[in-house]
DNA sequence: GCTTGTTAGTTACAAATACAACTATTACAG
DNA sequence: CTGTAATAGTTGTATTTGTAACTAACAAGC
């Protein structure tokens, strides 16, 4: 067999992506079933959870994802008294959001979820497997192939 | 700092989607300007190119892609001439899938930027470090958490 | 043969996403 | 001040995706 085969399991943006979807997948069931929310929505409600009062665009940078998806996330979570949101007077552009109580409470319960969760996932891997996946990992989503195109 | 104290970063379903995503962007944007595909069809695509004739159903075994998809990914794979679709006589259910002599060019070539594209990925990570990674990849493809709901 | 069930693949419609254009507000150059 | 650019966030519309219901072909029991 050749050794510069190629072969798609060997592809690291086809792996990761599926291993994310098979990682994510009774996860998202979890926070779908249990609050009724999207992939979106899960983000930002950790972010604030996480960080306490943020603005938008904080979450945006934080989260890599693109203003109008939080903008409909936030629209909906602050629908569903998930999360409060407070213009700043200094700069009326600008707006902080919050936890409400509930949404708190739903931070907390998912939170308390994804640690065991992660813990199940974890189970497959050894521990020293493990430290270095993460490692590997936060260098992949810092940035792409450096300079590729 | 608590030990145990839950951070995003090290939440395996968030900091998977985050690499996967980051490591696709750019590649994604190769076969979509050279070719117009999605990602559907640029998976479809390899699998072809790399095993050969299949019917739609062994390629959503393989790529884990439900059917609906696939069957989107090959009608416009189709109409572009990608493929060629030539039903089975001895079961007309079954249709045999077949990259054409353009799809077979456009494999070779999306293969061959792969490839070079890994590399580059790769470049981030030390080699041991990349093989560790790809194993825990693979391990976490295979299932969830194994019963966690 | 004729019902009932299964498998391969498609289609319809609702939900989610991406991208561009938009409003409102602030900054800043002259 | 005033015009121009920048920033925060929203909305409109076209694509894409997910889910369920569907058609067509085969299989198996009676």
């Amino acid at each position: 067999m050749k050794t510069d085969e190629f072969q798609l399991q060997q592809f690291l943006p086809y792996l990761l992506n599926q291993a994310a979807e098979a990682s994510s997948l009774e996860f998202q069931q979890i926070y779908k079933d249990r609050y009724g929310m999207l992939r979106t929505e899960w983000r930002v409600l950790f972010h604030l959870g996480l960080y306490g009062r943020l603005t938008a665009s904080d979450i945006g940078q934080r989260a890599r994802m693109h203003k109008t998806k939080i903008s409909r996330a936030v629209h909906r979570l602050n629908e569903r008294r998930f999360v409060d949101r407070t213009r700043n007077e200094d700069d009326r552009r600008v707006e902080y959001l919050s936890l409400t109580r509930q949404g708190q409470a739903a931070y907390d319960d998912l939170r308390a979820v994804a640690r065991r969760y992660d813990a199940a996932l974890m189970d497959a891997l050894d521990p020293a497997e493990a430290e270095v996946l993460r490692r590997a990992l936060l260098k992949l989503s810092e940035a792409g192939p450096g300079g590729f195109t």
